[in-house]
DNA sequence: ACACAATATTGACAAATATCAATATTTATT
DNA sequence: AATAAATATTGATATTTGTCAATATTGTGT
C-alpha cells in the first residue's frame, strides 16, 4: 500500500489542504473471492447477517479485503472517503489530528464493526484518520455500494441508524470527558471505556500502550504514567508487563465523576 | 414547564444518577391543532417536505409545539430522552456537561433543524444538554413515532443518515479543535464555525455572548476577551455592542490550521 | 429615566499540565 | 543471543490556561 501525500493550496476555499492520496497495491486479498471456509469469515457472515444483509449483499460487501500491519494508517484525515470500511480481524484506533500530528483517539474499534459512517454522504472527506493498532484485516465498501443497499434494504438501514446514534452517543462522552474533566478523571474515564465497552473484561491488554491512553484521554504519555501509578497505590487498578486490571471499578467511576 | 432533580444512587450500575424529568404543561400549544397559516409555519413544512415527509406525516411530527423562553433547557444532559426536537424558531445551543456544570458547546442549532437524534436508539437517556439561547419554538415528536416513519419512509430515512454524518463530521472537527489546539486557534475555529456553518455571513450576532464563545472553544471567558481583543488588534475582526464582523477570514483561518 | 442584573473587561496570580532530559525496560530484528 | 528500536518511567522545569477580584459596560424591567 502506498501513501503519496500532497500539500497544496486551495484557492477556493483559502485553505491549505494536506491531501494523503491512498493507493492500495492489487495483491491476493483484494483479488480473492470470498471463501466462507475460515472461522473469521463465518463470524463475519453471522454479523452481517444480523444487520439484516442477504447472501449476495454479504458477498459484495466482503468482496474486498485488505490486511494492515500493526501501525499502518487505514485512513487517513483529510483524504478523499472512498471507502466504507468493515473491521474483521485485529483493532483499530480512530483519532483527530491537528497539523503538527497531536492526535485524541476518540475510538477503539473490535471486530466486528463498520468505520467509516460519518463520511458516507457530506463533504467526501475523512474528517478522522484511522490506525491498526494490531495486524489487522479490513473489507472496503466502496461507497455508493454501501449507500445502495441503505436504500434498498429497510432493515440494514435502521442497523446503520442505531450505529450513528451509538457513535454520536459515543463521541458526547468521550468530549465531556476530554474538555470538561481533569487528568485523573480523564484517565479513569478511559480505563472504564476500555473495560466497559471495547474489552468486555476488567483486564485491558497491553495491546493498548500508554501512548494510546494517553491520545485517548487528550494528555500527555508521561502524564499517565504518572496516573497509572496513582490508581495503583490507590488499589484501583494493578499493572505488569501484559496488562492493566481494573481492582475497584466503583473507585474509577467516582473518580471519573466528581473530577 | 416543570423540571423535577432526583439525585439517587443506582446499585446496578454503582453511579451517582441525576435524573431530570421534564414535564411540559399542557397549554394552549400542546393542544392546538396544526395551522398553515403562519410564515415560520410555511417554511418549517417546506423543511420538511424536502426531508420526504407526507402530508400527514408533517402533521403528525409538528402536533406538538413548546415555546422555550432565553436561557430556558430544551432538554437536560442525563434524563430520559422521550422526544426528538424539530427547532422551528429561534437559536439553540447544545452541550456536554460535567458534575460541576463546566460545560462545553458543540453545535448551535438554527431552525430548521432536528435536535436529538443521537438519542434515536441507544441507552434512552440524553448524553447532552440543550438551551434555548434566544427565546424558541420546538415541535417535539415522540420518539416511537419519529422511529416509525424512519422505518417506512426510505427517503427520510436517507435524509437523516444525511443528518447523522454531518453531525458525527462536525463533532470530529470541533473534538480535533478542543483536544488538540491552543487558544487562538480554537477562537479561531469558533468565530469560522459560527460565520461558515451558523450564520452564514461574516457578523456574528451578539445573541452568541463571550461565554457561548468559550464554551464552544472550551476555554475560560476571560480568555476569549482577550483573545478577541488580539484579532481586533490584528485586524482580523472587528468588534462592537451589536456584533463580531469577520474581517479577515485568511487570517483566521491561518491561525486556526497551524495553532 | 433609574435601579438592578447580566455580561464584558482587565490585571495579578495560581494551578494544571506539557515539555524536556535522562534512564530503564521491553520488544523486535538480525 | 546480541543489538537496535520502541515503549515506559521519573524528576525538574516551562508554559498555558484557569481563577479570582475589581471594575466597566450593557441590557431589562418598572
Amino acid at each position: 500500500m502506498i501513501f503519496v501525500n500532497i500539500v497544496y493550496f486551495c484557492a477556493q476555499r483559502k485553505y491549505w489542504i494536506l491531501l494523503d492520496i491512498l493507493i492500495y497495491e492489487l495483491n491476493d486479498y483484494t483479488m480473492r473471492t470470498f471463501s466462507p471456509d475460515d472461522e473469521n469469515n463465518k463470524k463475519l457472515v453471522d454479523f452481517l447477517k444480523k444487520l439484516g444483509l442477504s447472501a449476495s449483499e454479504i458477498k459484495t460487501v466482503t468482496n474486498t479485503e485488505i490486511e494492515f500491519k500493526k501501525g499502518e494508517n487505514v485512513c487517513k484525515q483529510g483524504s478523499f472517503a472512498s471507502y466504507i470500511m468493515i473491521l474483521k480481524e485485529g483493532w483499530l484506533k480512530s483519532f483527530v489530528e491537528n497539523i503538527h500530528f497531536k492526535s485524541t483517539v476518540f475510538k477503539i474499534t473490535k471486530p466486528f464493526s463498520i468505520i467509516g459512517l460519518s463520511c458516507l454522504y457530506g463533504d467526501n472527506h475523512y474528517h478522522f484518520g484511522c490506525q491498526a493498532i494490531t495486524s489487522s484485516k479490513v473489507c472496503l465498501v466502496e461507497r455508493v455500494v454501501f449507500d445502495d443497499i441503505i436504500r434498498t434494504n429497510n432493515k440494514f438501514a435502521s442497523e446503520i441508524i442505531r450505529m450513528y446514534s451509538n457513535s454520536l452517543q459515543n463521541l458526547y462522552d468521550r468530549l465531556n470527558s476530554i474538555s470538561n474533566k481533569q487528568s485523573l478523571s480523564k484517565v479513569c474515564d478511559s480505563l472504564i471505556y476500555l473495560s466497559e465497552k471495547i474489552f468486555e473484561s476488567n483486564v485491558i491488554p497491553i495491546i493498548i500502550t500508554r501512548r494510546d491512553i494517553a491520545e485517548l484521554s487528550g494528555l500527555a504519555t508521561e502524564n499517565i504514567v504518572r496516573i497509572l501509578a496513582e490508581l495503583k497505590s490507590a488499589n484501583a487498578i494493578s499493572v505488569n508487563k501484559k496488562e492493566i486490571t481494573i481492582l475497584d471499578m466503583d473507585m474509577l467511576k467516582r473518580f471519573s465523576c466528581f473530577g
